[in-house]
DNA sequence: GCATATATATGACAACAACATATATAATAA
DNA sequence: TTATTATATATGTTGTTGTCATATATATGC
């Protein structure tokens, strides 16, 4: 989200950066529409990642969520251009993007009393 | 946050973890009042770290930030107990928490937006 | 023929949370 | 008196992850 790369800010603060919320991402881009890992970089813009999320970062998290059962994947070949591995999410991953939803909420929760307080004291 | 460890949920998703979150949490505390390492592993149960931070996690933050000049430090001795290092932000910290705190607000509009969006296809 | 866009993949490195453990001091309970 | 607990700081080790660089291959446009 921030902290470097292609994600920077100008400030040296370096966080928070919540690394996995790249997972959840996915996750819901794949219910709503299965896609393959370039097409992904390409909407995880919509969510916040700015210059359009790293290669390696999202072929890595595809690969693991696969071997965690989350999505699965089948070579589309044929069309334009180089191979493509279309994903699409499974139950399991269907499941999971509700229970990630639960601790989104939780941590917006928690980011907004941060703010609160942030207010409260100096701001 | 999540994601295991002293602060564990049921479900196996892992994230997101918002990992440095932690520093904006003590600068401000600190920023209120100065204190020590162990008394801040206590107050940042306020912050949703709920079975208190990991003392490594808190102890080396705070060597961590010293070094970068966020903040300064003096020993306490004579108190009761072991000799205790009290800490207090510096200027440069100060400016780092309004700085933080924008960039906490941005994240809070994007786990915002994945939740409006959830709803949307989902939920 | 050559550059560019598309598409997937991996190697290397640094940052960081997580967990375990070591240390010392004072107060309290047995 | 001894053992235990609370206080307080610190470090070593490991696994995960983001970041950056790079390798590979295919189709399209110039």
């Amino acid at each position: 989200m921030c902290g470097g790369g292609q994600n920077k800010h100008q400030c040296g603060c370096q966080g928070p950066r919540m690394e996995r919320f790249i997972r959840p991402c996915m996750l819901l881009l794949l219910y709503e529409k299965p896609a393959h890992g370039y097409e992904l970089m390409e909407s995880l813009k919509e969510f916040g990642f700015e210059d359009g999320a790293d290669p390696g970062l999202v072929y890595r998290n595809l690969r693991k969520m696969e071997k965690e059962g989350w999505v699965e994947s089948e070579w589309e070949t044929g069309g334009a251009g180089p191979a493509k591995r279309l994903y699409r999410v499974t139950e399991e991953g269907i499941e999971l993007i509700h229970e990630w939803s639960q601790h989104i909420r939780g941590n917006i929760e928690k980011l907004s009393y941060f703010l609160e307080r942030y207010h409260n004291s100096i701001g």
